[in-house]
DNA sequence: AAAACTACCTGAGTGC
DNA sequence: TGCACTCAGGTAGTTT
């Protein structure tokens, strides 16, 4: 389910909730997530949260003498609420502060995680191959256009490979490649400098708009507090095949690569 | 090394 | 109503 504007936005959701604030128990209803659920998960009752903050997807609960490390995987979401709101299905994992919230992670899928790691975060074998985040300095046209060299595989499988660029996945792939009129087929090292420079700009763009609209809700994300991110709504391409392009009045068109559905405009992108 | 493919899981929607 | 089938926001691990 979500992507980095996703994730960005349940970090700044929960932070307000959690920092400062001691974690009085966990409870893991359902351990059978991506990996197991691991017991040491409890060594951070009776810690205090000192920051929430966010590596590619990955969501980090930082203590003093630990991480604890949340993905949300396809269909997770977390809440900040009253214990005595009714638990749900799929709520799998539930951490409970002193000050008598809690928060819950709900995943019906259960592709997410919960791992608890003491050291650098960057350290962590999930971590520590990860490529640049796009909204930082150090992802630039520079960078990609080496990494695109001599690359035989599609921009768009490129450009949401971890290891080149991380938090761009199946949503904002395809609405990025609009934006720069490039055709997600396109070989990522046939693809001149300027134009993968244009990439880079509408990249960090989008995920920057949708984070400013709190993501996207397609099905079923919700922030921490329930309510549906808003991007839907800007959204050009994805999920809109065989409507009018926002730009040439043409038809989006779907396609798959690597198993998953990409659309895009035929006139706008080549 | 890079690219292609598999696996994990539930639920919503569609067509018969 | 029920069954069979497809599809969904991710990514580690295996095979080619």
């Amino acid at each position: 389910m979500p992507e980095l504007p996703e994730v960005e936005t349940t970090r700044r959701g929960i932070l307000p909730h959690l920092r400062g604030e001691l974690v009085s128990n966990v409870i893991v209803r359902n351990p059978a997530m991506r990996w197991p659920i691991e017991k040491n998960v409890n060594r951070i009752t009776g810690m205090t949260i000192t920051g929430v903050s966010r590596r590619a997807k990955y969501l980090l609960i930082e203590c003093s003498a630990g991480t604890l490390m949340l993905h949300l995987g396809m269909s997770g979401s977390l809440r900040v609420c009253q214990p005595d709101i009714p638990l749900k299905k799929h709520d799998h994992f539930i951490m409970q502060l002193k000050n008598g919230t809690e928060l819950r992670l709900h995943d019906p899928r259960r592709f997410g995680a919960v791992i608890w790691h003491e050291g650098a975060i960057n350290d962590h074998s999930l971590i520590n191959h990860l490529g640049p985040e796009p909204l930082d300095h150090d992802f630039h046209a520079d960078y990609l256009h080496r990494s695109c060299r001599d690359r035989k595989t599609s921009i768009k499988q490129h450009i949401m490979n971890g290891k080149v660029v991380v938090g761009v996945g199946n949503i904002y792939a395809s609405e990025a490649l609009f934006r720069s009129g490039i055709h997600p087929k396109r070989l990522a090292g046939r693809i001149s400098k300027p134009r993968l420079e244009r990439l880079v700009d509408e990249i960090k763009s989008v995920l920057d708009e949708a984070i400013n609209q709190g993501g996207t809700t397609l099905r079923d994300f919700l922030n921490e507090s329930g309510q549906p991110g808003y991007f839907k709504q800007r959204l050009a391409v994805y999920d809109r095949e065989k409507d009018r392009c926002i730009s040439c009045a043409g038809t989006i068109r779907r396609i798959v690569i690597s198993n998953r559905s990409t659309f895009y405009c035929p006139t706008c992108q080549k």
